[in-house]
RNA sequence: GUGGAUGUAGCUCAGUUGGUUAGAGCGCUAGUUUGUGGCACUAGAGGCCGUGGGUUCGAGUCCCAUCUUCCACC
């Protein structure tokens, strides 16, 4: 029997909160959790350079997507090209998402079906259907270290008796998924916990897909636009139902104290767009707080984004000028944002791990929610 | 000098045969952004309609004067 691809080996758990410091190995090499992890939909993080993701932001794994592959430039193409990694010249370890996500939430017409997903393309209104096989031939294409299984996200908020059907047939994806799923030693396919935000539900999709025995375990349908006592209730009830001697992935998260949130409850990776996408709208995250550099506040404010950063963005550049850039829509703007915001996420989450170690993760979330403005816990 | 045109939001301009609270685009101000449809979305501020008179129940709109800017001609 072959060796798996994905593999995680616990080195710490925070003795005051639970909170697990690891590493998970890939056929990329490792990646030391908990880990914040860039998103690159289109097999680039938007604006950056592999190189800078490297050097400059410290980014250990990134993310791609299987919708937006598939219809952009394709699957076969990218696969010709010798596979993500070396169609992007990234050589870290790949995470794809499955494309569920998108289908339901970028596609005018889609009708779910026991088979799949029939839907039309927001490219050119093409019509296309993914099934688990279909999903997983394309991401075996793509060729990155680790693999979503096919599911449906439900939007929040969702009955009960809409959240049940779509989590059981989430769970009848995973079982096709798993079985479509051929080169085991080279990509690890992760099950995704659904179930919305009924803890019955989240339970019985963790126990069925635990049964399944795949490499890695996300939780998905959380973050999806509910309140932060929801998120944190659905958190820490679902974080441990999950295997401990695997990778526990939250999806699409998020926001400096959801994922300081989501270390303390036991989860290893996370994803989110929004480093990138709030850079893009003049938006910088800090260590003293949001800063909306895009404001007037900014125009002649002569210093760093953050002072204490040491990104490449706040070494080199003011406020006024990042401002400047901003308002006049240049993309040195969108880059240098980029950079701080990747930076900013990627330092958050090195300090997480050394608060691990520490086992003081808990005061340092108390230090962190003080500076950074957050009133509510 | 003569003739013609022009003047409405910071900018470029719409404003019917006179009729409620004068609009648009851009800009400006602020908010939003959570498994990405990059440059978006939402909200807001901002006008003695060049100035002075007149006609009218009522004038950005009609009349007179005057000033501004532009064009043509002498």
């Amino acid at each position: 029997m072959s060796k798996p691809a994905i593999t995680y080996e616990l080195l710490h758990i925070d003795k005051n909160s639970g909170a697990r410091r690891g590493v998970v190995h890939t056929p990329h090499g490792d990646i030391q959790t908990p880990v914040f992890m860039p998103v690159g939909t289109q097999a680039t993080v938007k604006s950056m350079t592999p190189e800078e993701l490297k050097e400059e932001v410290g980014a250990q794994i990134i993310l791609s997507n299987t919708y937006h592959l598939y219809l952009r430039p394709g699957h076969e193409l990218v696969k010709e090209a010798g596979g993500l990694h070396n169609f992007m010249k990234w050589d870290r370890p790949i995470l794809t998402d499955c494309g569920g996500f998108q289908v339901f939430s970028l596609s005018d017409l889609r009708t779910i079906t026991e088979e799949g997903v029939e839907f039309k393309s927001h490219l050119d209104g093409s019509r296309h259907m993914f099934t688990p096989e279909k999903v997983m031939e394309i991401e075996e294409a793509l060729g990155a270290d680790i693999i979503m299984s096919f599911d449906e996200c439900c939007p929040y908020p969702s009955t009960y008796e809409y959240t049940k059907n779509s989590m059981e047939r989430t769970t009848r994806w995973a079982i096709r998924c798993k079985e479509a799923h051929k080169n085991v030693d080279k990509q690890g396919l992760f099950g995704i916990i659904q179930g919305g935000f009924y803890e019955d539900l989240r339970k019985k999709s963790a126990e069925d897909l635990i049964a399944l025995d795949f490499p890695g375990y996300a939780i998905g349908g959380i973050s999806v636009g509910e309140p932060k006592e929801e998120y944190l209730k659905m958190l820490h009830y679902t974080a441990p139902l999950m295997p401990e001697n695997k990778p526990r992935y939250l999806m699409g998260v998020g926001t400096p104290d959801y994922l300081i949130e989501a270390a303390l409850s036991g989860i290893d990776m996370c994803d989110c767009v929004l480093p990138t996408r709030i850079a893009r709208n003049g938006t910088a995250m800090t260590w003293n707080g949001k800063v909306v550099v895009r404001n007037a506040t900014y125009e002649k404010d002569w210093g760093p984004l953050d002072p204490e950063c040491d990104c490449y963005t706040c070494k080199n550049y003011t406020r006024a000028y990042i401002r400047h850039l901003v308002k006049t829509n240049e993309i040195l703007g969108i880059r240098l944002l980029s950079i701080h915001n990747l930076r900013f996420l990627t330092k958050l989450m090195e300090r997480v791990r050394i608060e691990i170690e520490n086992d003081n993760l808990l005061e340092f979330k108390k230090e962190f929610y003080k500076k950074y403005g957050y009133t509510k816990e």
